[in-house]
DNA sequence: AAGTGGTCTAGACCACTTG
DNA sequence: AAGTGGTCTAGACCACTTG
């Protein structure tokens, strides 16, 4: 049974055309493209339609654009590179072999540096949770959670048994954004019980920093500690090819 | 002197009309905003225009659209949140304090690692090349460079007293695409001394594997090793508010 | 003056979902 | 049948750059 051909939209059919001339290297770097008028002649299309296929390459990068001047193909970016960052713990509750622990929850005054992320005073308490989440009873990850009693007065009375902190939170106060952090550490003496780490060698994490708003008030503060064996961050260059 | 008041086209107030409900909570995930017509009708404008102001949202990924369905505020994604990777290397030349030592330059044997990577057979010969990159006399990465001997014949027969290996490849077969990969190591004992590491508390080094392609070939792979103390992924949270 | 991209209009036809 | 978003047209006016 032969694939059926999918029918693409002229504009498709147009950026198409200009990813070929570049990914061939025909229009190396620099290179001026057809500019909308010209596109329009070649293609017999509106130049609304030619232009929506210079604009979206624009917009990924791809091309650059000057009033008066024309289209251009942009210079590759290395400067800026981005990873995604996985979440394992997601990961492992939908595979199903998810499981976690509390070590503590409690209320606690801020340290000066968490008091300053989450733009409180020192004063006031907030609450902390530490918790390990496990896949297949391995620990993948270890976590201090800070929380906003302001947004969340009733975090300390809830049983934990049947959903997580995380969870629990997201139900009470869905977050609106979050910024993130991360750097390599080595982990403390309880760290490195808890995820179950003995040999030195095996001992370096990575520990991301997340903080979530809710509208324009921090909500929590999230230190996820991962053993750098179980946590690998970006694609599986073995087998990726190239793709633009 | 007043700041003059900057005239924003229709569909970038259409816009802000949709991200100021979103932002103020008055519509929270999943409420299904204006329609393209009702938007035309609300602020006096073209379908199509309406329609622009709704679109750039969805690309961004703030609303999700549905034929015959309308529009609606997507779901806050914290599942891969992304990280941008700084190039610290071009960070220290552009501040004028750069230098950089070659600690080897060579050909050998591919290790069967690095052949895959680079989709080599292991009995052909690759370049490589050791560098310690220095900002201001600190030493902040230690790379090892393997090079495609087939896109870079004289890579060996460089002189890289006044131009970095990096450089001289940019020049001879320019990136059109990279992979990148990051992970926590310990530094090897000949990295710790040539990144001047001592303590062993702040010995935690961030490793990025990069591969650089020129059109569909490997020109070369690069493992570039940070102290952790010297790098810093993210946006300094200290300071930044709540932005979308 | 001629060409470029940026914005916008008032229509059109389509596939899709719902009552 | 009425409404939705997806694609497309053939025009328009504008600010900008170049010869």
């Amino acid at each position: 049974m032969p694939v059926e051909a999918v029918k693409l939209p002229q504009f498709a059919l147009i950026k198409q055309y200009i990813k070929d001339h570049i990914d061939s290297g025909a229009w190396p770097s620099g290179t001026r493209t057809p500019s909308e008028n010209e596109l329009c002649s070649i293609f017999s299309v509106s130049r609304m339609t030619a232009r929506r296929a210079l604009q979206e390459l624009a917009d990924q990068g791809i091309l650059s654009r000057a009033p008066g001047l024309g289209t251009f193909v942009a210079e590759i970016e290395l400067q800026t590179p981005s990873l995604d960052i996985p979440n394992i713990v997601d990961q492992a509750i939908q595979s199903g072999s998810y499981s976690s622990r509390i070590l503590s929850l409690g209320a606690i005054s801020a340290p000066a540096k968490i008091a300053e992320l989450m733009h409180r005073s020192t004063v006031t308490e907030i609450y902390q949770a530490i918790i390990v989440h496990l896949d297949k009873q391995t620990p993948i990850q270890w976590q201090a959670l800070y929380v906003n009693p302001d947004l969340i007065p009733a975090f300390l009375k809830q049983n934990y048994t049947k959903i997580t902190p995380d969870v629990y939170l997201d139900w009470i106060s869905p977050v609106s954004s979050a910024d993130h952090q991360l750097e390599a550490v080595l982990p403390s003496p309880i760290q490195r019980r808890e995820l179950g780490l003995t040999a030195e060698s095996s001992a370096v994490c990575m520990q991301l920093n997340q903080r979530c708003w809710s509208q324009q008030t921090v909500r929590n503060y999230s230190q996820l500690v991962h053993p750098a064996s179980r946590f690998y961050l970006g694609p599986d260059l073995n087998y990726s090819g190239n793709s633009q």
